[in-house]
RNA sequence: GGAGAGGUGGCUGAGUCAGGUCGAAAGCGCUCCCCUGCUAAGGGAGUAAGGGCUUAAAAGCUCUUCGUGGGUUCAAAUCCCACCCUCUCCGCCA
C-alpha cells in the first residue's frame, strides 16, 4: 500500500509515478476526496467524544458528592451527544473502508531508475550468460518427451490424480527434484535462515503481499475454511514478523524457505501447457528479507547474485532482466527476472524474480522497526526472489544435460544430493 | 471434538465478582544523568503504538487501542453476548 500522507502531499507526483505503469490514476482523486472528507467528519466525531468524556467525569463527581438530580440533565444531554456521535461515527468508518479498498489496489510506485515501458517486450537484458548457443541434436528434445523415456516425469497420471498443469515427478527424476531443493537451500544457509511455515495461509497474509485482493483468480481458496494455499513462500515469510516492531540492530533479517506453491493460472489458459512449463503445484525455495531503506539495494543485490549464481553453478544458459514499467509487478518497485533457456522446448523460462517492494508489503503487514536512539517507528523494506523454482530448472537442466544416447548426466554440484547417480538412463 | 483456566505495555504481572482522572500499580529490560581508576553494585529521571488538528520547528491539544466484534451505561480493561487464540486434562490422530 502506498502511503496515503504522499498522496495529500504530492498528489501529481504519485499520479506521474503510477501512470508509468501505464495505469489509470483516477481513484487517487477519489481517494483524496474521501480521505479529506474522512478526516472532517472524524475530527467533528472526536470533538464529540471529548465533549462526551467531559460530561461522564461531571455525572460521576456528582454521584460520588451525592447530587444525583443535578446529574440526571447532564446524562440527557451526553445520551443525545452520542446519537450524532454514533452517526459521524459510522460515516468515518464507511469512507476509511472505502479509502482502503481503494488503496489495496493501487500498486507500488517504481523505482526512479526502473526503465520505462509498456510491456515485457520492453524489458532490458542486462546480459547473457551460461553456454554456448551452439546446441547439439541431442540437447533439442523437449523434457516431457525425456521424462517420458526416462519413466522421470508423469504428466499423463498427474493429470489422471489432478487435472490438466499438474506434474509428476517419478523415481530418479522425483530424485533430483529433491536434489535442486536441498540444493538450493544449502547453498544461502550462511546468511539465510531456514523456516518451514504452513503452506495454508489467513485472509490477512494474502492481502499483505498485494496477492489479494487484485489477483484472487490466481489464488486457489479453501472456502469451507477460508484459507488460502500460498502461490510462493513470499506471502508466509512476508507476514512473519506481521504486526511486529523490530530493532534496527537486527536488520537486515534474511529468510529462506521451501514450499510448495499454488497457482491456479487463470489467465494463461492454454498458454505453456506442455510438460513443466507451467504448472499449478510446484516446489520452490524462496529467499526474502527485511532491511531498512538504506540496506535495500544491497540486499537486492546480494538475492539476485545468489539467485543468478545457483543456476550459473549447474551450467545452464540463462538472461537476466530488467523489468520495465509496465511489466513490474504490482507490488513491486524494481524486478530483476532470471530466464534459464531450455534448449528442448527452446524457450527461456523465468525461474525467478528478484523484486524490491520498498515499503508497499511492509506498510500492508505493518512491519515496522526502531532506530536506535530515536524515537518513533518506520515502516521495513521487504525484498524477495526465488533462490530456486524447481520445474523449470528441471526442465533446462535435463534438456541441457541430455547426452547423446539419450541418457542425462548430472552436474557436479548436485552429485552429492543424488544417493551416487552420476547419470540416469 | 468435550471439560476447565486464561488472553492487559518490549517482557513479567496487578487491576476484573462493589463500572467513574486506569493507557493502566509493581518488577524486569531499555535510554539518559550522578557516583566510580575500570567493572559490578548504588542513587535519580525518562520509557507503548497509531490517527487527527495546530506549529517554521520544538512542543501542545485531542481521539483510538487492555484478544476480536457487538451490547448495556452519562461513563467499560472492569458488566452481558458471540467469536478467535493460548494453556491443562480427556477423546481422536500422522
Amino acid at each position: 500500500m502506498i502511503d496515503i500522507r504522499l498522496l495529500r502531499n504530492d498528489l501529481d507526483l504519485v499520479k506521474k509515478c503510477i501512470s508509468r505503469r501505464g495505469e489509470n490514476t483516477e481513484v487517487l482523486d477519489l481517494v483524496i476526496e474521501l480521505d479529506l472528507k474522512q478526516r472532517q467528519s472524524a475530527e467533528k466525531r472526536d470533538e464529540l467524544r471529548n465533549e462526551i468524556k467531559e460530561v461522564s467525569r461531571q455525572v460521576g463527581e456528582l454521584h460520588k458528592s451525592g447530587k444525583t438530580d443535578e446529574a440526571t440533565p447532564l446524562q440527557e444531554s451526553s445520551r443525545n451527544m452520542r446519537v450524532e456521535e454514533e452517526k459521524l461515527s459510522e460515516e468515518c468508518d464507511r469512507i476509511s473502508d472505502e479509502i482502503r479498498e481503494l488503496l489495496l489496489r493501487v500498486p507500488n510506485i517504481p523505482a526512479e531508475d526502473c526503465p520505462e515501458g509498456v510491456g515485457v517486450e520492453d524489458n532490458v537484458v542486462l546480459r547473457v550468460e551460461g553456454g554456448d548457443t551452439l546446441w547439439e541434436e541431442h540437447q533439442r528434445i523437449p523434457h516431457w518427451e525425456i521424462g517420458e523415456a526416462l519413466k522421470i516425469l508423469d504428466v499423463e497420471r498427474a493429470t489422471k490424480l489432478s487435472g490438466a498443469m499438474f506434474a509428476m515427478y517419478t523415481g530418479l527424476g522425483a530424485t533430483l527434484c529433491r536434489a535442486l531443493i536441498q540444493y538450493g537451500l544449502d547453498r544461502n544457509a550462511d546468511e539465510y535462515r531456514e523456516i518451514r511455515p504452513p503452506t495454508l495461509v489467513l485472509t490477512e497474509t494474502m492481502i499483505s503481499t498485494g496477492h489479494l485482493p487484485k489477483f484472487i483468480d490466481d489464488a486457489y481458496h479453501l472456502e469451507r475454511d477460508d484459507l488460502w494455499a500460498i502461490p510462493t513462500a513470499e506471502v508466509p515469510l512476508t507476514s512473519y514478523a506481521r504486526d511486529e516492531i523490530l530493532d534496527e540492530s537486527d536488520l537486515p533479517i534474511k529468510l529462506m524457505s521451501h514450499t510448495s506453491c499454488f497457482r491456479r493460472e487463470a489467465g494463461s489458459a492454454g498458454r505453456d501447457t506442455r510438460g513443466l512449463l507451467r504448472v499449478h503445484e510446484f516446489d520452490k525455495v524462496e529467499l526474502l528479507a527485511y532491511a531498512t531503506p538504506e540496506q535495500a539495494q544491497e540486499v537486492h543485490d546480494d538475492i539476485l547474485s545468489r539467485a543468478e549464481s545457483a543456476i550459473a553453478d549447474l551450467g545452464l544458459t540463462y538472461r537476466i532482466l530488467d523489468l520495465c514499467t509496465g511489466d513490474l509487478g504490482n507490488s513491486s518497485a524494481r524486478t530483476f527476472d532470471i530466464e534459464v533457456y531450455a534448449p528442448g522446448a527452446d524457450q527461456w523460462l523465468e525461474v525467478s524474480s528478484v523484486s524490491w517492494f520498498s515499503d508497499y508489503q511492509a506498510r500492508r503487514a505493518n512491519v515496522r522497526y526502531r532506530a536506535q536512539g530515536e524515537k518513533g517507528t518506520s515502516v521495513v523494506h521487504t525484498l524477495n526472489g526465488s533462490g530456486l523454482a524447481v520445474p523449470r530448472v528441471w526442465a533446462a537442466l535435463v534438456e541441457t544435460y541430455r547426452q547423446e544416447d539419450g541418457s542425462i548426466s548430472i552436474p557436479e554440484p548436485l552429485l552429492p544430493y543424488m544417493q551416487g547417480v552420476k547419470t540416469i538412463n
